[in-house]
RNA sequence: GCGCUUGUAGCUCAGUUGGAUAGAGCGCAGCCCUGCGGAGGCUGAGGCCGUGGGUUCGAGCCCCGCCAAGCGCGCCA
């Protein structure tokens, strides 16, 4: 509308014809300067050659009134103020509970496939505090962009190969050695947490010694496979806990078994992008700008983890299709995203389609003591201590808030403390009251059928709809910038509206028409509130 | 040394592509319950947006330098 007045308003020759910049409606903070506004006549003044608030002026001659609107105003030094109409925000009501549980969705993705890849956490031990932050980003952004109209695929990508994992069976059959009194020691190399003492224990329990009495590299594989079973399914279970579901758990195994990494490995070779140096294979990635090369078969011709990433993003990009493909890893993993990139490119792939979100680390205090968050040593804090601690709801919130790239002192003395005072408690008793005021209306055998919603009027009315009608806009930033934690701002903002206009209107009340419009306005604020905390992966409780 | 990220209120953090008077939660100081859940509402104090330059009508946001913190720079993942 906007872009039509400007172009009315060149075409009547008061205003220049010139390169008009991509239309930037923003929403003012000030609400004097009513719900959207323009800077555009600023952007233009320079160009066109007059002063900005004679540009303000001629667009707003040539914006043409609708019914949505109730003022248009050119205001100094040059912007120009849109406000909606009262009648307007009040029609939106019936709207928003015609949309249900799918309002706030909208189709920027138009069906694109997209693929989020996050977690894939080794499976070695115990997911901790900082996989958590993960966990709950990606999930919360797969949501996101489902809602933004994108085909989303959830992914966790499973190590089950490779020196990390073969460490990882070493230590278990030493574990388990030592249940039965044999002399047998972790490696230094190896996984030293007490975890894996216990699932020793069970299997002892529960198979006996069979496994001494086989060769060793059998006993390996064996129990290996055992011990990688019960942490994947103890990673499954926080996970699910945490609220945190795979649509595709993909092993790296699978990559070998299918003879797919073979396959790429060849490809670039024939493509000229590998070399051997030193007994080993390398990717030339500084043939293709990077600081340095890469190895992806050592000398002893096992590939590293980096060749299965390459044969990984193969099977994403051509032989799923997915269009486009985030990765969620964490800041320890930072340098290898422009390899990552480079290798992407080097397969005929744009390189833009891959996103790769780093996510910064979590330390953990408790008062003054700084933990580290280290897999390896012993006594660290893991995921699901956490979520003992604080709940899974409280956790979602916490990690969902702050966006990925800032770091996060996660104090847990704080968090066990704050929990009555705490935002989600905050925003999930908005949504409590509400269906605690629908649940009161009914009683009385009071619907809000028929209501209507012309009889809103109020500020503290007005401003809740308000609010509520930012949610579709909140999901495009969020997915537009992959940024998740704007839900959680929204969701405090909206249950702050909700608390606010509860406290000054009262909805059940002896006036028939005026209580049924109010009760459509607060089943529209449930709607709303629940849909923004399922987006975030969180309960919507009816009462607490 | 090089690369990535961060530096905003006492604390934890937002700040959408550069826009109008920089925000929230917690904490702090006041005030508000004849009523649908007070796990609530309202008001106030509190800021050289790390620092020094630059770009322009306009910079917390963009560019360069510096300082500080985290992470990375393996034939580990």
């Amino acid at each position: 509308m906007l872009g039509q007045a400007v172009k009315s308003a060149q075409a009547s020759g008061k205003l220049l014809s010139v390169t008009v910049p991509e239309n930037t409606i923003e929403r003012p903070q000030n609400p004097e300067h009513g719900d959207y506004a323009t800077s555009l006549p600023l952007k233009l003044a320079r160009v066109v050659g007059q002063p900005p608030l004679s540009i303000a002026r001629e667009i707003v001659n040539f914006i043409p009134s609708s019914p949505e609107l109730a003022s248009v105003v050119a205001a100094p030094p040059g912007f120009i103020n849109f406000k909606l109409s009262d009648k307007w925000l009040a029609g939106q009501v019936d709207d928003i509970l015609t949309a249900g549980n799918k309002f706030g969705n909208i189709d920027i993705g138009k069906g694109s496939k997209v693929q989020v890849e996050f977690v894939s956490v080794n499976p070695t031990g115990p997911l901790h505090v900082g996989h958590g932050r993960g966990a709950v980003l990606g999930s919360c952004l797969s949501s996101v962009l489902a809602a933004a109209g994108y085909n989303v695929t959830r992914e966790y990508y499973l190590n089950d190969t490779g020196n990390q994992i073969e460490a990882f069976k070493r230590s278990f059959f030493a574990r388990y050695q030592q249940q039965f009194g044999r002399e047998a020691e972790v490696p230094a190399d190896g996984y030293h947490g007490a975890y894996l003492v216990d699932y020793a224990k069970e299997v002892a329990a529960r198979e006996g010694k069979r496994f001494l009495e086989m060769p060793e590299p059998e006993a390996l594989r064996e129990i290996g496979k055992i011990g990688l079973d019960m942490v994947v399914s103890e990673i499954k279970t926080d996970l699910d806990r945490l609220g945190v579901s795979f649509d595709v758990w993909f092993s790296e195994q699978s990559l070998y078994d299918s003879g797919l990494a073979r396959k790429v490995m060849a490809q670039l070779q024939k493509e000229g992008h590998l070399a051997l140096k030193e007994g080993a294979t390398w990717f030339i990635s500084t043939a293709l700008g990077e600081d340095k090369d890469n190895v992806v078969v050592r000398g002893d011709g096992s590939p590293t983890y980096f060749a299965s990433d390459i044969a990984y993003h193969y099977n994403k990009f051509f032989e799923r299709k997915f269009d486009r493909v985030i990765n969620i890893w964490g800041a320890d993993h930072q340098g290898h995203v422009s390899r990552m990139k480079a290798v992407i490119g080097a397969l005929g792939i744009d390189s833009e389609r891959l996103t790769v979100l780093i996510c910064q680390m979590v330390s953990l205090k408790r008062g003054e003591e700084t933990v580290r968050v280290s897999k390896r040593s012993g006594d660290i804090i893991t995921l699901r201590e956490l979520i003992d601690e604080v709940g899974a709801d409280a956790c979602r919130y916490f990690f969902a808030a702050r966006s990925a790239d800032s770091q996060m002192d996660f104090d847990l003395e704080l968090a066990k403390e704050q929990s009555p005072e705490n935002p989600v408690y905050y925003v999930q008793y908005g949504h409590a009251r509400i269906c605690s005021v629908l649940k009161h209306a009914k009683e009385k055998g009071i619907s809000y059928e028929g209501g209507d919603v012309s009889l809103l009027v109020t500020a503290p009315e007005l401003n809740l709809i308000r609010k509520m009608l930012l949610l579709p806009e909140t999901v495009e930033t969020a997915a537009k910038a992959l940024e998740p934690h704007h839900m959680a701002y929204y969701a405090l903002d909206l249950a702050t509206v909700f608390h606010s206009f509860y406290d000054t209107t009262r909805v059940v009340t002896d006036d028939a028409s005026l209580t049924k419009a109010r009760l459509k306005l607060v089943a529209a604020g449930q709607v709303v509130l629940a849909r923004t905390l399922h987006l975030m992966g969180m309960n919507a409780p009816e009462s607490m």
